[in-house]
DNA sequence: GGAACTCGCCAC
DNA sequence: AAACGTGGCGAGTTCC
């Protein structure tokens, strides 16, 4: 039988105690600014749903359909619309074999009315899912969103009423449209305090990987990884061609690894997705540029002239990556797998078990994200005890998976960057003797008085 | 008319 | 053998 964990309880306990301080606090939303934007976009969805129900292409569509009204936003219809009357081929279907109609898919049609159906579909996404929850959910000027720590199968958090932790950031509109509505108390500036690469080094840590400790402490993986997957010999980040390199095999290939993908869909997203690339014959001239050259050019003068052969180059890259390079991270996830298919569970380092029927990619994974998850949990338990013990202006917000958000009174910004950094980096190590990496973090604050739009990187 | 489902999309 | 981990939420749809 598994103890009873006494330690992980506390922290629970703990966490609970200080989430439901972070939530009383509340964040202040402008509910005026969020009426004039709501009404900006139902104007402009009015205009484009016009143009749609004037097209050629919404007429045959109403005439072909077995409903008695067309509506344009009900994936069904338009499935049945494009793949069945229209007799366009599916290239992508759903989970259950419909024709797919997400905005990959649409977008490659290249027809006018489905980007203006798009275009609809990002606005109504911006105004119904974040400026609606956010005014429902508001009173008296402030929105309380709830941090729960008992939904989540990996012991991570969920956030809701509303969803704190899925706020647009990546699209410049819908981030600015949305933070704008979110703001510091009078005086005050919003801080996001981030860690750097917080999962994998705690993965470094729970495997004891010696080149993943040695990447996290002090080298650059994603970067690495770059330069074997695109064959670049000399890589300099100043070069935009070459930054988009990394950021793909960071997000196209290093993450998915990590969580368990396999190198065919690794290489139809580095290709496609991050490369610009297609899967049918390469030609000169396609994919990103860098310094003038494209990938495509590059690539077929590095003797990978088409995607076949780019796959086979990435399939040899994952095997390196597992063989070689993070052979003891490969190792220990086997190891733990086989513990748990003899044993029936498997812990996290914070004292939390899974004896759920689990998945390879499951059974690895979640001590990895919950380890990660309680270091922040830790850091901001002690967070809320220090601004409760030192009677901060500044208040502990929000958290995010992986970053705690404060609402900081600017004349105290100084002191709580120095409490919080020791807390997040220094004390947690204490703490914790298993992180055996260095952890860091990363500022990003709002001017006073202005939104949660207006965030910029913050050097300390 | 609500529960449960699918699909799609936002975050880490 | 398997083949990307964790959520919340809105709209449409189907079932009861």
């Amino acid at each position: 039988m598994i103890k009873y964990n006494k330690e992980a309880y506390q922290l629970i306990h703990d966490g609970i105690l200080a989430l439901s301080r972070v939530e009383q606090q509340g964040i202040c939303v402008d509910l005026d600014y969020i009426k004039k934007e709501k009404d900006k976009i139902t104007e402009e969805i009015k205009k484009l749903e016009n143009e749609i129900y004037d097209s050629n292409f919404f007429k045959v569509w109403e005439k072909s359909s077995k409903t008695k009204t067309v509506n344009i936003y009900s994936g069904q219809q338009l499935s049945r619309y494009l793949y069945k009357i229209k007799g366009i081929r599916i290239k992508k279907e759903t989970e259950t074999g419909q024709g797919s109609t997400d905005e990959e898919t649409l977008r490659k049609l290249n027809i006018p009315e489905l980007d203006m159906f798009l275009r609809i579909k990002k606005l109504k996404k911006i105004r119904d899912t974040y400026l609606k929850s956010l005014e429902r959910e508001c009173s008296d000027g402030y929105i309380h969103p709830f941090f729960n720590l008992h939904n989540v199968r990996s012991f991570r958090s969920s956030s809701s009423a509303p969803n704190f932790q899925n706020i647009p950031v990546r699209d410049e509109e819908s981030m600015n449209i949305v933070r704008g509505a979110i703001y510091p108390r009078p005086g005050h500036q919003l801080l996001e305090l981030d860690y750097n690469q917080l999962e994998v080094r705690i993965a470094a840590s729970i495997c004891k990987d010696k080149n993943l400790i040695r990447d996290v402490t002090d080298g650059d993986m994603h970067r690495d990884m770059a330069i074997e997957i695109f064959r670049v010999d000399k890589f300099d980040s100043t070069i935009e061609g070459h930054s988009k390199l990394r950021k793909a095999a960071k997000n196209g290939f290093v993450f998915p690894q990590f969580y368990g993908d396999y190198y065919k869909n690794c290489a139809e997203n580095l290709a496609c997705t991050w490369g610009e690339l297609s899967k049918s014959k390469w030609v000169s001239g396609q994919g990103i540029k860098m310094n003038g050259v494209h990938l495509s050019d590059h690539l077929i003068k590095q003797g990978i002239k088409s995607y076949v052969s780019f796959e086979n180059h990435i399939k040899n890259i994952e095997f390196d990556f597992w063989n070689k390079r993070y052979n003891d991270y490969y190792r220990w996830r086997e190891t733990i797998w086989n513990r748990y298919q003899h044993k029936g569970y498997v812990s996290s380092k914070t004292g939390f078990v899974f004896r759920d029927l689990m998945k390879k990619n499951d059974v690895t994974n979640y001590p990895i994200q919950s380890s990660a998850f309680h270091c922040l949990l830790w850091s901001l338990i002690e967070g809320v005890k220090a601004q409760n013990r030192e009677h901060w202006d500044t208040k502990i917000i929000g958290q995010i998976h992986d970053s705690i958000v404060l609402d900081v009174n600017s004349s105290e910004l100084q002191m709580v960057l120095n409490v919080m950094n020791c807390i997040m980096c220094n004390d947690v190590r204490q703490h914790w003797d298993w992180i055996i990496v260095p952890l860091e973090i990363e500022a990003e604050i709002s001017p006073i008085g202005c939104s949660w739009a207006e965030k910029k990187p913050y050097k300390f």
